[in-house]
DNA sequence: ATGAAAGCGCTAACAA
DNA sequence: TTGTTAGCGCTTTCAT
């Protein structure tokens, strides 16, 4: 059949040599004559041979495939995360399958697929512990949890250290002089609002100063709770100097409280947040806030993975990166823009 | 080999029938008899038998996977297509591999890759005019382009009605009573900013306003742009009532410049942008803005392209959304929030 | 309705 | 170094 792709074998027999030495020319075997790779090479591309990954997948047992399950593909932490690992799982050799599971449920039919179907050799999970997905997770299977460190000692996981970045930030707020900082928080039930609700802690009574309850209001991320926090805290009465808000979005919602209250920022106000979110330093006033280096994170997993479905890893391992404090005006007049 | 998974094959001997037999039974054909499909089916379910994707790509020819190529995955319009075209592949039977190609070299590279070795069995394109990209493309393969109508009729896409959604931005700005309206717009190799400079010119023309160069300014879609363009629309001296940013991001940048030269928006400023991108509602003011439907074309673009590859589809279409106006407090002291 | 035989395009294991 | 023989796990074709 001329219609079709050629196949090795065809490569073969315009070469004059076996199909299995076709195989070993295209991948890279030294046990070649060079004479010989070189004819094969010329007939390859004279009929424009290319291998069909397919075939080789079924031949080896391996798909040279990863997958990246998120909540969603659009907070752009998760697809920058995604981004980062897509490139490294590119760069050795492999594919990558991104997938939003918005609930548990779903996640739970997409690894099945995936894995029962033997579509990837490895899974990234991010934000394993958004829902109760972290349950259904497969066994014995290449595994890496991103964007929460993991609960289980046995998987692997990339994720900020959050403690630190929040103890930094509060610190940085202590050393501006603010003695009321007041934390809106991630929902309490997940690891990270915590993590970074004991770095915050930490800070202050490393200054001496009590945490106080009334200065701790749970948010849920959006920049909503956000704004509802800083009424809230003006309602109970305890408006502060400065706000750590955990995350960005929500350290948006504080700006927009504020102005609404004609709170002046950050002479009456200084608020910072976490991530470094796009456009941050294009809010009214441009906020200050710890970077999270977000495409290193999913590099870092994504090379884990690879290394884990090579057997070249060890057991498991933990990393966390670290954010970067980024000043600008919400926090300090003369800050950066 | 009790070890490794059941095969077929362990199913059909268990159970007392023909390899053949139990595929059929996988397969949902229906000429098998009721007894001998339950005894296949409880057998499958004693082994515990799950059906290999890869051998059954390799025995069919097919993939049963798609890949979508955007410039990046994290500009929030790009990801949110994404999100919409990966959902909707996956409810019709399919995988999505998503990944980024920086450039036109990146992405003849990733498509070599992926058509060339058989991979998937279409492609989604998103944004192929953002460069050189689009004489890349693969021939005689399905194909969708999305963000930008095709330039050539064989190629399907998926986009917005760029031209009516910046003419009925330019109306409502006109029913507000502005005469004196600038734009700014993306950069002019791009069809879509030609387009949405034909639909504002259109709109102006209708009102008797002559479409004024001097009010046309050229940016990038970044907000650093769109701060530009107000700064120099002012040194020019021709400073309007009302401005068409052709995105967001550059209509965030002239709040911002508008800010900085104490321009109050939106008495002495009004500003519309395209996209209503995430937190469009708490810019400052809120941003009134044309929103597209990304999710859904994305949805649309995976749904022409899995007919195309079952051959249900015609020769070419091309799918147009239409924009809606979301009035908020950039344009109307009383808009919404 | 069911089964037997023959691949899909490649790699792995062994032989020469 | 090269070739031969078997698969990988499934579908397809053709008998029965």
């Amino acid at each position: 059949m001329s219609s079709s792709r050629p196949t090795i074998r065809d490569v073969a027999r315009q070469a004059g040599v076996s199909h299995q030495t076709v195989s070993r020319v295209i991948n890279g075997r030294e046990e070649v004559t060079p004479e010989t790779r070189a004819r094969v090479e010329v007939t390859i591309e004279a009929l424009g041979f290319i291998p069909n990954a397919i075939a080789r997948s079924m031949a080896q047992g391996q798909t040279h495939t990863l997958a990246c399950i998120a909540p969603n593909l659009t907070d752009f932490t998760f697809a920058s995360i995604i981004e980062g690992a897509e490139l490294e799982a590119r760069a050795n050799g492999y594919f990558m399958l991104s997938s939003s599971a918005g609930s548990a449920d779903a996640f739970r039919a997409l690894v099945d697929e995936l894995i029962g179907h033997r579509r990837v050799d490895g899974l990234v999970v991010i934000n394993p512990y958004a829902d109760e997905r972290y349950r259904y997770v497969p066994q014995n299977f290449p595994l890496v949890f991103v964007g929460a460190r993991s609960r289980q000692e046995s998987i692997c996981s990339v994720a900020l250290d959050d403690e630190k970045a929040a103890y930094d930030a509060t610190i940085y707020l202590l050393n501006l002089g603010h003695r009321c900082i007041a934390m809106v928080t991630g929902p309490m039930e997940e690891d990270c609002s915590n993590d970074r609700a004991n770095g915050y802690t930490r800070a202050l009574t490393q200054f001496g100063i009590e945490p106080d309850e009334a200065l701790m209001v749970e948010g849920d991320w959006s920049a909503t709770s956000g704004q509802d926090a800083l009424f809230f805290l003006k309602e109970q009465g305890t408006l502060p100097t400065a706000i750590f808000a955990q995350n960005d979005r929500m350290a948006l919602g504080v700006l927009r409280a504020a102005r609404d209250m004609n709170l002046r920022i950050p002479e009456q106000l200084a608020v910072i947040g976490v991530d470094d979110m796009p456009l941050a330093s294009y809010f009214d006033p441009p906020l200050t806030t710890m970077k999270q280096d977000m495409p290193r994170i999913g590099r870092e997993a994504a090379r884990m993975l690879v290394s884990k479905i090579c057997g070249e890893t060890q057991q498991s391992c933990q990393i966390r990166t670290t954010a970067q404090l980024i000043v600008r005006q919400s926090t300090q007049m003369g800050g950066g823009t």
